[in-house]
DNA sequence: GTCGACCAATTGGTATGACCGCTTTGTAGC
DNA sequence: GCTACAAAGCGGTCATACCAATTGGTCGAC
């Protein structure tokens, strides 16, 4: 072979996933080109097709190339899905402190709600009351509880017609999901969630933006309320 | 070998990513959770050793584990880089809709220019309005007036005190640097920001929150029409 | 008994070479 | 000019071998 094998301290295809990593963050390769073939760019890079196809696995991990057997390789765009994945994982996986979390989650949700009492359709606040009826009729089943009340909130952000509050608010899921666990087992914070629920779902159809965001902003109070109380104890 | 070797549709490693990030995904795998070794999984799996590194580099790139030589995998929480870096990459490569963009900014930046005046120190006070400095004097050269513009609401959110409004921004960025550059080209949109941006620091000094709200709410205003004139030509 | 040094087993990283099946492309035949 | 088919190209997988680093246990010195 052409050179020693000294895998040493760093790998060999970690440093082609940064060589073409640094050319599609600068914008040197675009979604949609095509890259070499696997061969080629092992030879190109130095490297055996092994390492070379290692680093193709990481930057396919990273939705940033894919590849259809027969076909080429060719440089993706990050599916929404994917970007939503990474950032839910990282909200979950890295114990935040909750008020950070709270605190993006209570900025977006409130204007979303703003939004969606401004630009929602009827059908969807029909699916947004639906929810909450749900929601209503958890009762015991804490699981049930938690998927309906973020069905809820879900809706609310799609209302919005934004699809990145939609997705910022699918990931902030990582970081709340614990904390609504917590929450809905208690009885009042169960019932207070169907009752301002209620207000948002009203204020919407009323396309009241501003009552809206009210209606939003006292439940999100409440809801940290019943966190910071049962934290404190 | 143990089957035929069926290529047809689906990779074989892509079963095995889907299996364990299934379980990495409902948390019957936590970070710092040890995987069994490579030849161990690849045999549970009934795949090669090649085919299952193939899926240990997929999941590699997307963040979730991490393999030292010698030592074993292990499951790992995704690092805000990553995060930061696939969300960048969603929002510049998926040329969304501007208008989505800048209203997600808009939130996220009024409301952290009255968090900065709340919470901000005043050493980094003095960094922003460095960065403002440094924007004055950028002049012609729009490369370096984009950086130290995007500096200036880097560290807004920064004296935000919430690294999730920091990540997040510094995600946009990817939406916003095209914009950006047809802007401040304008000569009187890189006064508009010389002159908002100094509303913003003393508004931030003065540790008044309302006043860098509106300070902020008005600049972004601004920015959002001189995309929208230019649009409409 | 404790601590340090040392050795062997384990583990990930890479290389090589060989097939398979799909895709693409070029060409021959109509 | 168009279809049909064959060949070349490409990614996907497998098997095997070896390297370097880590790990864990053993054994000796104190």
């Amino acid at each position: 072979m052409a050179e020693d094998t000294a895998p040493g301290e760093i790998r060999r295809s970690d440093e082609v996933v940064a060589g073409l990593l640094r050319r599609i963050l600068d914008g040197r390769l675009r979604p949609g080109d095509r890259l070499p073939a696997e061969r080629d760019l092992a030879a190109e890079y130095g490297v055996s097709r092994t390492a070379l196809r290692e680093a193709m696995s990481n930057l396919t991990g990273r939705g940033l190339i894919a590849s259809r057997g027969g076909s080429g390789l060719r440089v993706t765009a990050v599916a929404p899905e994917r970007a939503q994945e990474t950032l839910f994982l990282y909200l979950r996986d890295n114990d935040l402190d909750y008020r950070s979390i709270h605190e993006v989650r209570e900025v977006i949700e409130v204007h979303a709600a703003g939004a969606a009492a401004e630009r929602g359709d009827a059908e969807t606040a029909r699916l947004l009351s639906a929810a909450n009826d749900e929601l209503r009729a958890s009762g015991e089943d804490v699981a049930r509880a938690v998927a309906a009340d973020f069905e809820f909130h879900r809706l609310v952000s799609v209302m919005a017609g934004n699809e990145i509050f939609s997705l910022l608010l699918s990931s902030l899921r990582g970081g709340l999901i614990r904390v609504r666990e917590h929450n809905l087992v208690l009885r009042a914070a169960h019932r207070e969630a169907c009752d301002s629920h209620q207000a948002i779902v009203d204020a919407i159809t009323a396309h009241d933006a501003d009552a809206a965001r009210a209606a939003m902003a006292s439940h999100l109070s409440a809801v940290f309320g019943y966190w910071h109380t049962a934290e404190q104890r």
